[in-house]
DNA sequence: CAGGGCCATTAGAAAACCTAATGGCCTGAC
DNA sequence: GTCAGGCCATTAGGTTTTCTAATGGCCCTG
């Protein structure tokens, strides 16, 4: 029985998958002579040369690759074999106190919700709307299991992970003059009237960057931390605002707003789940983080749809 | 992602297979403490109990039942990557010119070879049995690819790296009246009739300091560079020799030779593989090493099995 | 009630792991 | 042609993990 320690397995996926010792070694928080050594103990120990060295990189050898395979396929099965002890370690009991931004409450809530709460029906659920903020000194708090806000460079007491990646969309009314669902370069726009989110808040901050790099012409700018308030102004004005389009895939060929990818570039928000660091989630808080992930990646999926369509009707027309 | 070591994984499978952490852990060759520390670790990673601990036995929760499951599949699923990566890699050409001295030929080689050529059908090897010295000069000629020796200060033209510490059991027959498998102090012996290499063998070198620094008497010597007439001789006189463990591993409980391990202080040989410095090893030839380097391990394993057996059966006694 | 068997825990030695440092090799820029 | 930068291989030593020995607690059986 060939006995290799799952650390050295995960360092050969990694470097399968960087294609270099040296980035392997930053994904896998080790050292790149550290990662040498895993490698070179697993091919001692197989007796068989998993990588080429090339000047300046590596390349899997056949043996190689399809070890990689294999043993992606193993550690997809323990990982699957731990979700599954967990789940069937049966019932889910307890409070989940979670914080949302109203980018989320709006659209991506409400099914999750429809799903998780029959699935676990002895779950007290506390749902916070918030701003960033906030929801981030409610976690520290200790009165928030977690909450979900802009990526940010971290503090001390939290600890936290990407959650979502999404792309940010154009949100205007009838007044302002945008072709539903068209993608829109922001640089070619006339002037815009735009309602952004205050300085506290991440999101403005890379606005306020992609604007400068790319040439973005703005005649007026106005700050507001109030969703409702922002999507009912917007909608009756010629302002427009950005926003990521997890919040609005509801208003797609609705009419009442219009929403238009942002491309040439594309702008995306990231956001992170975030916990006290002295903290583990508990198996309810994560089915339900693992349900709101499905949920946004459904939500993407309905607007690469709602895009692809209307590429198509450009063509026939 | 749960990040569980496959040391642990193991640990749980034997457990659920025996029924019984004591069992599990001879299977494992472990000790009921370890094994159940394996398998606390295991729970407190997942949050979830695999084992209901009944008196005098153990038996796998639904949640345990169903990790085993998977892991037992994922287990294989490791195993079968490392038989195909094995396989895939036998696609290996060329020749392969290999330099081994009698101490490997005699015990090491056979097993290597045994897993070496049917995975590498296409390679052409080339085994030279010989000397160091003679192997050494045909290494500098470019006609051997590598060779294994005794280490030495090097030479220009080669490079070497260490490859096999092993070490140094005292060899004798019948006749020399010790005991099979007993560590021996050789400055407790009486006087010595020992037939060692001749001068220009490294190995001879380390056996003389030994011998004086360790007020080892010798009544007679006998140099002699031809290893079966050495066993032979030694197998039917009173006379003893000193080989390195890997040539005596098929001596262990057969009585034809009697094997006693050096002890206070124990005695070593080291051996270095040799090349041209301006070659580098072929795929075949490291791949041929790495197998050589396992079959070493292997045969030390064995040898700290019977030596530990020894001291068990003495302490039963 | 005592002894035997089995699991849980602790302590400490041994082994494995990891990083820092360095060397060797290759490539690209000058 | 030389030098700097990038990357992998190796070594050494400190740190962490693993493993065993010893022991305690619990349960069952005689």
């Amino acid at each position: 029985m060939t006995n290799i320690p799952l650390r050295q397995i995960r360092a050969v996926i990694a470097v399968c998958e960087e294609g270099s010792f040296t980035r392997a070694a930053e994904r896998e928080n080790a050292t790149q002579s550290g990662i040498s050594q895993h490698v070179a103990a697993v091919e001692r120990t197989l007796g068989v040369q998993l990588f080429e060295r090339l000047a300046g990189s590596v390349k899997p050898t056949p043996a190689g690759l399809r070890y990689y395979k294999r043993c992606v396929e193993a550690v997809g099965t323990l990982e699957h074999a731990a979700e599954e002890a967990r789940s069937l370690a049966g019932k889910v009991v307890g409070e989940l106190r979670i914080g949302l931004m109203p980018t989320f409450t709006r659209a991506v809530l409400a099914p999750v919700l429809d799903d998780f709460v029959p699935r676990c029906p002895e779950v007290r659920l506390h749902i916070v709307e918030g701003y960033s903020g906030a929801l981030t000194d409610m976690v520290l708090d200790d009165e928030l299991d977690f909450a979900v806000v802009p990526a940010f460079e971290g503090t001390i007491g939290l600890k936290s992970r990407l959650l979502v990646r999404d792309r940010e969309m154009l949100i205007s009314g009838p007044r302002a003059g945008f072709t539903p669902l068209a993608t829109v370069r922001l640089s070619e726009c006339k002037p815009l009237k735009i309602v952004v989110p205050g300085p506290d808040n991440i999101r403005r901050r890379n606005l306020d960057t992609y604007f400068q790099s790319h040439g973005v012409e703005v005649e007026a700018m106005l700050e507001m931390d109030a969703m409702i308030a922002t999507l009912e102004f917007v909608g009756r004005s010629d302002w427009v605002t950005v926003l990521p389009s997890v919040i609005s895939v509801n208003d797609i060929g609705r009419g009442e707003l219009i929403v238009n990818p942002i491309a040439e570039p594309e702008l995306h928000a990231e956001f992170v789940v975030i916990q006290p660091t002295r903290r583990t989630l508990s198996t309810q808080a994560r089915m339900f983080l693992a349900r709101f992930e499905a949920e946004v990646a459904h939500i993407h999926e309905v607007w690469d749809a709602a895009i692809a369509g209307t590429k198509k009707s450009k063509l026939r027309a």
